[in-house]
DNA sequence: AGTGATATGTGAATGAATTGACAATATTCA
DNA sequence: TGAATATTGTCAATTCATTCACATATCACT
């Protein structure tokens, strides 16, 4: 993973993940790009392309195997992270969240939450802090933070990124803004659905 | 929007909707390209390029009109109250997500919900059926479905399909295929968290 | 009303991502 | 063991998206 990885590349790792996973779940040993090309909906060029980015993870004449490629993607994709994920805001969606915090093994699971209002939660599976201890509780060297806040989001945005936060897995359903360097991703249900339907939209029109 | 537009496009304008709406909210009456592109950090010409897609919605020399924007906008996308959806699976998960359910006012809410075992459910705000009732009580021309299975997930969505289903917007984490005519879209945390992860990482190395 | 200032909309240039085509190479089977 | 087969990995061509640069249109002010 030494050479830039194009964004769009980057969002199809995932859906390759899952599906190996699925496959091998299945008791599927050996794949080769055109039948995982049928099967994620991603032409076999493409992934080979992507695959070869992170290097020769293939065999001429035979195709890839399975487990080795869970495995490859898995460290790979974990090198980048021992990583220390914090979640701050613990209402209905935070702990739905924390119930899923056996994500697959596919990375470092959430260390430990914040709420403004610590004693009015119930049990969760993780330590939880007050938000205004953060910088005293935070682990050492996290950079990563999911947002579920649903009050104050530019102030709690701010004092995660004074606090050394680099990037924000967004929940919320509000606007903020954050320095350069932070990287924010919405993970966004409404903005979703809004795709969906404008794409189904569009194939009615052309129907 | 009689052109086709691009695929990346699509994405951003959900981020403009949330960000015009934001702005309504705080009394911006008016907007130009320089400011909102600040604002959500993206080129202003990259926005003047995707408005144009729509039509010409702005005035030279002077900007744009937040509300006459926000009302183009949800036409075009044809994002009506009256998109009928329904949520398939309702755990922790989708229980978080019906509590959700006044999203702004962005779309029509959640109209009823379906699970295999709908006896086992405390009160939630929106009527509750057996998933195999899913014929007989699928709300007229419903055709979005948001789905939070975590079992028999193929199964599901097959049966979905079948009964006239056309959008999904997808928070298993299990993978699944649909015939060409429908669209998916995921709502993966775990995957937002890598691709963060990833950028983050990214930066790191150019420093 | 007319003129200057200002921000849009878009053609052209650049850059990024996808796809086609094939050489390179591992596997399989005789 | 060696030839035939099958599938990868990647160069080159194409398609798609972003960005530049400026002509064009609208507003604001005198």
């Amino acid at each position: 993973m030494t050479r830039s990885v194009p964004k769009v590349t980057l969002q199809r790792y995932p859906i390759y993940l899952k599906a190996l996973r699925k496959l091998k779940q299945l008791g599927v040993k050996k794949i080769m790009s055109s039948e995982l090309a049928k099967y994620v909906d991603i032409l076999p060029t493409t992934i080979r392309r992507d695959f070869s980015l992170i290097g020769r993870l293939g065999k001429q004449g035979y195709g890839y195997d399975v487990d080795e490629l869970i495995e490859i993607f898995s460290n790979q994709l974990n090198i980048d992270f021992d990583e220390r994920i914090v979640l701050i805001g613990v209402g209905n969606l935070g702990k739905a969240l924390l119930k899923y915090n056996n994500w697959d093994h596919v990375l470092g699971e959430v260390t430990c939450a914040f709420d403004k209002d610590p004693d009015n939660i119930g049990d969760i599976n993780v330590p939880l802090y007050n938000i205004n201890d953060f910088a005293k509780y935070k682990p050492q060297g996290c950079r990563i933070a999911i947002l579920c806040v649903s009050e104050n989001v530019q102030e709690t945005v701010n004092m995660l990124v004074e606090n050394g936060i680099k990037g924000i897995v967004d929940l919320t359903h509000e606007h903020f803004v954050v320095p350069e360097d932070v990287h924010v991703r919405y993970v966004d249900i409404v903005s979703s659905i809004i795709e969906v339907v404008f794409e189904v939209n569009e194939d009615d029109r052309k129907r």
